[in-house]
DNA sequence: TGGCCGTACATACACTGTAAGCATATGGTG
DNA sequence: CACCATATGCTTACAGTGTATGTACGGCCA
């Protein structure tokens, strides 16, 4: 957790004390480093916020420095992607494959709200990376051993990962503020025109308390028990 | 369907054939217009390719001129959503719940494997449009008119959405070329490592046929069944 | 000690969104 | 019909982006 501020500070003042900065023994840049980089800098200000040049200046170096470990930006989002995959906890298979595969999915939504990019990078590229296809299989295996065929734990790796992505990504880019709806729809709030255009949005939003983490793992069990019943019924 | 190319010839033709290129009478610039420009430019090369200035030259106008009826690029963007929202087709709620939300997220299926661009868009900003506001009115509806209790409508929303979202994103990021996976990935696939190393995605890359509107369907029915379920049961 | 190769730097280019100021075209009013 | 107000578009400019290219330096092996 260290912002650029404070790693441009650390270097400056290495270079103060010591008369020669060149002669200062420097971490050798790495892939792993630029990456890990990226990731702090990207959980601290969007996505959108990481360029080359903020990049180099918290690892304190040369934009152009990173090609020498990076073929361009685009790989280090694929490689940011899966080293994000790769926080994800793959628990034991005892205890049944539900429990496994539960246990994995609320692991995949934790990772997923630490880092608030991931989720929609995640599905906006067409690469897979090494941890995801290790994950995907070790998900595939849970399910075959638990007697689904092949057909059928497609079907199920499908739902589930669909609900993992979708609702976190609906969880994080749900409005946390009114007023971030736009300044059209927050009119109509204030006037409380919503009442009369969308009744029943009304209604959900002043009698229904909700907790998204009950939820998440509400509609979870509903998509497990439900293949089961599909694996038992084939 | 005009790329910018036959936009920006058509143009010039007219200059050429008129001699005072001021004198063309020119559809005036709305704010309509400019969106639905936005969206042939975003379907034709991506949403990447969509710049203020491309977006000028396909509506045979400067860029700064899109100002006078946009705030910012953003605010094109929250539009385009918006407008494809209201593309979803809303059925009429005869023949059940079930069978009408069945048909709107099906339809809400189509529209986003139409533009592509769209659903990681959608997901990835926090404002909510007008069109949006309207379906989401309406799926809850559906539900409460169903029998659910508003805590079961809002999950079931969720679980709703998370699904339709989900899975078309997983099904538009899937790479189409085994290339497109990565140079790393396909390359194990080319020395055949992933058979030991992914022995159960192997096996299912190899076993299994299968056909994307199928499977949406089918994990979509498994959702609106347990759904069911869950409001009988509450 | 000499050479060499990988790493980092400096410069430059084409592109982005958009702020500021100026020109012009349009529509309503005398 | 003349005139002005306003809306609309154009020009220029700036800071920021990814990255291609060329150069300099520092540690390692002969």
């Amino acid at each position: 957790m260290v912002s650029i501020h404070e790693v441009v500070g650390m270097r400056e003042e290495l270079m103060a004390t010591q008369m020669d900065p060149d002669s200062v023994l420097r971490v050798p840049l790495t892939k792993e480093r630029v990456l890990r980089a990226a990731i702090t800098l990207a959980d601290e200000g969007g996505i959108e916020s990481l360029s080359m040049r903020k990049l180099g200046l918290a690892l304190g170096v040369e934009a152009m420095s990173l090609y020498n470990h990076v073929a361009n930006k685009d790989e280090i989002l694929d490689g940011i992607v899966d080293l994000v995959a790769g926080e994800v906890k793959v628990p034991s298979k005892r205890g049944g494959w539900k429990s496994a595969i539960r246990r994995s999915v609320i692991s995949t939504h934790e990772v997923l709200l630490r880092h608030p990019w991931a989720g929609s990078l995640t599905v906006s590229r067409p690469r897979v990376g090494a941890a995801k296809l290790r994950y995907v299989d070790w998900l595939i295996g849970c399910l075959r051993e638990a007697g689904f065929s092949i057909q059928t734990a497609h079907n199920a790796m499908h739902a589930i990962e669909s609900h993992t992505y979708g609702f976190t990504l609906q969880e994080l880019s749900f409005p946390a503020d009114i007023e971030e709806m736009g300044p059209e729809i927050a009119a109509l709030l204030r006037r409380q025109q919503i009442v009369a255009e969308f009744p029943h949005i009304s209604e959900m939003v002043q009698d229904s308390i909700h907790d998204d983490q009950v939820e998440f793992e509400f509609v979870l069990d509903l998509i497990l028990d439900g293949l089961e019943r599909a694996r038992d019924t084939a």
